[in-house]
DNA sequence: CCAAAAGTGTTCGGAATACACCCATGA
DNA sequence: TCATGGGTGTATTCCGAACACTTTTGG
């Protein structure tokens, strides 16, 4: 390549967003920050930063993670590459997107909202800078394969959940309702989930049983070739 | 962004490349290229191109498409970016990899050969260049899924196939042996493929009815949200 | 006449779906 | 006492998997 064609060639940025599904016990969200520069001052838009060109994307995407949730250990994936020509006005800028999940608790919501962020319902996301929509469009739709695909469910709910929390994360993740007594035997039948002694009574007058995902038996599973299967 | 911020960040190139497969009736098979260029001048790659700061990826891809097959009308797909730091020595590329399903037939083989290109058979690709190995790794993966979701098969394969051309082609995709009986079953079962008057003899001494994909059937299925499963 | 591929049905087990009532408790 | 969510079983249907023999015909 001569030194003119690296001068064509060689004038890309890249940026990275990172799509983090958090489930709050009822609904599924997603954390959305507001810009504070231009362009879209004031838009709400995905965690997102620039790459430089010596860092890899997927260390850019991992930091995004730790600065969001303080956590480390979260699985991330990328999704796809969003490059239409005009997406950012700065100039041309690839946006290489990832997606996570992450456990919500109400520590992580203090903590997000004292970093101006936010984590809006799943159904209900405003329009936002960019062609983050997009993005997280994409994100819901491979959202929806790997839960029926893997057993992501448990990486977004507490150590000890409820049937009926299992269940509700599901119908959202998938976006329908789905029979009880069907959901229980699919879940038990999976063999992946251990009962506990303990019970919560948070969301109602009865007691329900605490669960908890049985990780151990997964990896054996995995390696043997087995796959969760929803 | 500064000016000295911009200069930090606008210093990535944009390549793509192309996994292109191709069915013979027999074996599954991939377009490769000799590369004629440093780096790695000799070694084997997948059609590729570095995309311009004004241009589309997407419509980078398609070019690559038209250049390689003559045909326009072919359906492909982003697989994800490679952003490995050290994935090209001249500099940061970022490459944003597609696949696409294309009929393979005689002239296209000698179009391909005159152009000093070869399909290669899908399970004896060879060391590549740069990190194109993982890229087909990944599109073979990729394959594997939609194949079992759309009827992609029919694309690889003449207007008019047999019943056993088409169990090859997903024996070689799926990468495991299927029993003929099932594969009839499920075949018909899906009433996506129409039977014709016409038959074949080149690969048996017992003539094979030819059928035909019903394109327009699965444009009705797919409107109601019916989905092809295998 | 034989090798090679085409073509054809049945059985079995497991999974998905549909469906309705009682229980425990806090208000 | 009643509203709320927790918890449970059965019948039916559908799908995938396993499995073996006959047919045609070119050589």
């Amino acid at each position: 390549m001569s030194p003119q064609e690296k001068e064509i060639y060689f004038n890309v940025a890249i940026s990275t967003s990172l799509v983090l599904f958090g489930f709050d016990g009822d609904k599924l969200r997603i954390l959305l920050k507001k810009h504070d520069k231009d362009p879209y001052r004031g838009a709400m838009l995905l965690p997102s930063q620039y790459v430089k060109y010596d860092e890899a994307t997927d260390k850019v995407a991992k930091d995004l993670l730790l600065r969001h949730t303080k956590e480390i250990n979260i699985y991330i994936e990328q999704l796809k590459a969003f490059s239409k020509v005009f997406r950012n006005p700065l100039g041309r800028v690839v946006n290489i997107s990832y997606y996570g999940t992450v456990k919500l608790d109400d520590k992580l919501v203090k903590y997000s909202e004292n970093r101006g962020e936010v984590w809006l319902e799943y159904s209900q996301i405003p329009d936002l800078a960019f062609d983050h929509n997009d993005i997280i469009d994409y994100a819901k739709e491979r959202l929806k394969r790997r839960v029926k695909r893997r057993p992501i469910g448990f990486y977004l709910l507490p150590e000890y959940f409820t049937i009926s929390q299992l269940q509700k994360l599901y119908e959202n993740a998938l976006n329908r309702e789905m029979d009880k007594r069907n959901f229980r035997k699919k879940i038990f039948n999976s063999q992946l989930i251990i009962e506990t002694e303990l019970t919560d009574n948070s969301s109602s007058k009865k007691f329900a049983r605490l669960y908890k995902f049985d990780e151990e038996k997964y990896e054996k599973l995995s390696l043997k070739g087995y796959d969760f299967l929803f």
